[in-house]
DNA sequence: CGTGGATTGTTTCCATGTAGACAAAATAGC
DNA sequence: GCTATTTTGTCTACATGGAAACAATCCACG
C-alpha cells in the first residue's frame, strides 16, 4: 500500500474512493512540480489560460464554477494573472457586475510557449499504466467528473 | 464539461490526467463534507485515525510517508489529534528521536462509532458510476497511486 | 414602479498544507 | 573510536484555498 510503506496495513483504505483520488492526485501533481517548476505557475492557474485561450470573452464566475473553482479563490487567481499582465478583464454593458477576461497578447505567448510541454507532461504522468488502461482511467473520471458528453 | 458550464469548451482537458483527478477529487470530497460534516474531523485526520487503529504502534514518520503527507503536517495532525485526546505518544527506548503512536481508548470510541458511516459514504459517493465501473476505476487508482498488491 | 431576493466579484479572516531551517539522535564509513 | 552524513520530528514563514460578509447590480414579482 503506497509503494513506500512496507509493513504498514492500509488495506481497509483499498476501497476507499476518497482516499485512492487523493493520493493518485498528490502523486501526479507531485509529478507536475517535479518536472514543470519553471512553468511559473500552478497548474490551476495554467489550467484558467488555457481555458480563456479556447473560451475568449468568459465571465470570471462562469470559468470559476466551469473549473470548480471558488469564486473567492477564483478572484484571487485572477487578480494575479492581470497583475502579471497575461489576462485582461473588462466589464460587459449589459451586466456591471460582471467581468470578461481575456487572454492579453502576452498571456497568449505565454500559453502558446508552454502548452506543449503542460500537455506532454500530462500524457506522460501515468507510467504505473498501459496506455488501454489510462484510456479507460480517463473515461471513467469523465464520467465521475461529470464532464462526457457535453461539446462546445 | 463540468456538467454545470453549459457553453464553456473545455475538451482540451477531457485527455488531461491531472485535471481529471482534481476534478473528481474534489467533487468526492465537497460530497463528503456536505454529508459528514459532523464527522468533527476532516478525511484526511480521520484516515489517521482508522490506519492507527489497524497499526497501533506505528511511527509518525513511517505513518507519514505511508498516507503521503509531509513531516510537518503530519506533526500538526497528530498534535491536534493527541491534543483531542484521541492518540497517544510514545518515544521508544531504540531510536530517542522517533515518536510510536497509538489510539486513546477515547480515539477507539471515536472511530468504532463513525467508521460505518465514513465508509458507507464513501462507498455511495460515486453515483455516476455503475459498480462494475467503480471497481474498475479502484483498481485502476490503486495501480496508479502504487497501492496494488501489497499485503502488511 | 418599487421592493425583496438573487447574483457577481472582492475582501478579510481562517484553515490547511508545505518549504526550509533546526536540534537531537542514529547510522555509515574510515 | 571518530567524524560526516542521514534521519526524525518540530517550528516558523509562506502559499493556497475556502467561508463569510459585503457592496453593487440585476431579476422576479406584485
Amino acid at each position: 500500500m503506497s509503494g513506500a510503506a512496507p509493513g504498514v496495513d492500509l488495506s481497509r483504505f483499498e476501497s476507499s474512493l476518497g482516499f485512492l483520488l487523493r493520493l493518485s492526485q498528490q502523486k501526479i501533481f507531485a509529478r507536475f512540480f517535479a518536472t514543470l517548476g519553471p512553468l511559473d505557475l500552478t497548474p490551476g492557474a495554467f489550467t484558467i489560460l488555457l481555458a480563456l485561450r479556447d473560451n475568449p470573452g468568459l465571465r470570471q464566475g462562469v470559468l470559476a464554477n466551469a473549473l470548480m473553482i471558488k469564486r473567492a479563490n477564483m478572484a484571487k487567481i485572477v487578480r494575479a494573472l492581470v497583475d502579471r499582465g497575461l489576462v485582461s478583464r473588462h466589464v460587459p454593458e449589459d451586466d456591471r457586475r460582471a467581468i470578461e477576461l481575456n487572454l492579453t497578447p502576452e498571456g497568449a505567448a505565454f500559453v502558446a510557449a508552454r502548452e506543449g510541454a503542460f500537455f506532454a507532461h500530462d500524457d506522460e504522468s501515468s507510467p504505473e499504466l498501459t496506455d488501454n488502461e489510462r484510456e479507460t482511467l480517463l473515461g471513467l473520471l469523465r464520467k465521475l467528473a461529470g464532464t462526457q458528453g457535453e461539446t462546445p
